[in-house]
DNA sequence: ATTAAAATATGATATTTGTCATACTTTAAT
DNA sequence: ATTAAAGTATGACAAATATCATATTTTAAT
């Protein structure tokens, strides 16, 4: 078993607001886990008695309309927690998490988060931070569905993903979506994503080279996402 | 001053883990004030230096966007509190909130609320829970924005609004919005959202008279929806 | 009560987006 | 290396939605 104290990636999230005492005893009951690229870490409807600690891999977070589309929700990256809302709320999750990536994550019983609740402050306002921004990012989010076209919110998702996850040496984009993933992401319908992305490329504002896609032109993509 | 104990609304939000003492510390702290239909409590970019607990009338929390059209995010009914996000995130609120009836509210100054985080776990865990639902819903909604049409959007934000806020004696929506107001609920534009309901009463699926909007047939409606 | 302004309504039309069909390309399995 | 399957690409067309114009109705101010 690791020692959570000496875990890098704690030190981006809530957690790093925890002492050595309680980083010890959280290392006594969480679990290991590695996931595979393209399987659950959990599904739409179960219920989360936990957190799961993001310590390699991106995630995403989806949730399966009447449609039959997959509409992905938000993307999860290493230092970030999983599984709050949902056990928080004591709900079951309205949410999907599947690996992009291979992943590594740790699980920590609900019980010992109620107890850091209960005993340290700081780590439940960094909880309550958290979330809130995540509120944040959804009204930004459902603002975008329903005021802007799918061509703005395609070339906001273009400069989010490089933003965020940053590129290879080549220059395309580190994060890999298929298309599929990339219309999910923007609520539109595949071909419509494929169709916008030819078009950009025509217009020199990105190079697509299979699945690889490479920012040219960042400041018409802003300029045309506003 | 009026006493914070006798409030019934209190019950309805966090603030119903508050104790005796606590009630009379924030009687002493609050401030009261009436707001006039139309009128805003905070505008987007303001900072929220506390929360507002609404005793009466009902706001609307909404955001302009590029294009100049105002997105409802969410409404806020008697019970609720308004503000938190912002207050807890330390940030200016990404929203305005506009009255849609006569309001009272209450102003809680932040101070005192996070004096209640620190010494009351349950209020901690009640605000969390608020906004864990917040954000269930946000993503919620951005799901629909994204996925459905925007008559089945229409169909959903009326059935909400019955189901949220009743009905008059003449089966009207209690509620009354204008067109432009709904238009910015369900995130399309006016001249659609009237052509829509048009279509509705055509259909026999609500009755039109002026402003006021009866649902006739409900479980039209709601098959409609998904 | 009269009038101006705002809100609601509807038609005509353009634009955006989705759907279906099909071809091509890449990936992975044998 | 060959082949099947999945993913990507593009055309043709249909459906949904936005925009602009204009008419009608309601509301509020004088």
């Amino acid at each position: 078993m690791s020692k959570c104290e000496q875990c890098i990636v704690r030190e981006f999230s809530s957690l790093k607001a925890l002492n050595k005492e309680e980083l010890l005893k959280m290392a006594n009951c969480k679990t290991s886990y590695t996931i595979k690229k393209g399987e659950p870490i959990f599904e739409e409807g179960e219920s989360v008695n936990g957190i799961y600690c993001i310590k390699d891999g991106v995630c995403k977070l989806s949730k399966l309309s009447a449609n039959g589309k997959d509409q992905i929700v938000k993307l999860v990256k290493p230092g970030e927690l999983l599984g709050q809302r949902s056990m928080i709320s004591d709900e079951p999750t309205n949410l999907s998490a599947v690996a992009l990536e291979d992943m590594e994550v740790c699980f920590i019983p609900k019980s010992e988060i109620l107890g850091f609740f209960n005993n340290n402050n700081q780590f439940s306002m960094n909880v309550m931070k958290t979330i809130c921004g995540d509120l944040k990012e959804s009204d930004d989010n459902m603002v975008s569905m329903a005021q802007k076209t799918v061509k703005q919110r395609l070339a906001e998702s273009l400069l989010y993903l490089e933003e965020t996850f940053g590129k290879n040496e080549d220059g395309s984009l580190h994060i890999q979506l298929s298309r599929e993933e990339l219309a999910g992401m923007i609520g539109t319908a595949t071909e419509s994503c494929i169709r916008l992305l030819s078009e950009f490329a025509k217009n020199g504002l990105v190079n697509l080279n299979g699945k690889r896609i490479s920012i040219l032109d960042k400041n018409k993509l802003k300029r045309m996402a506003e």
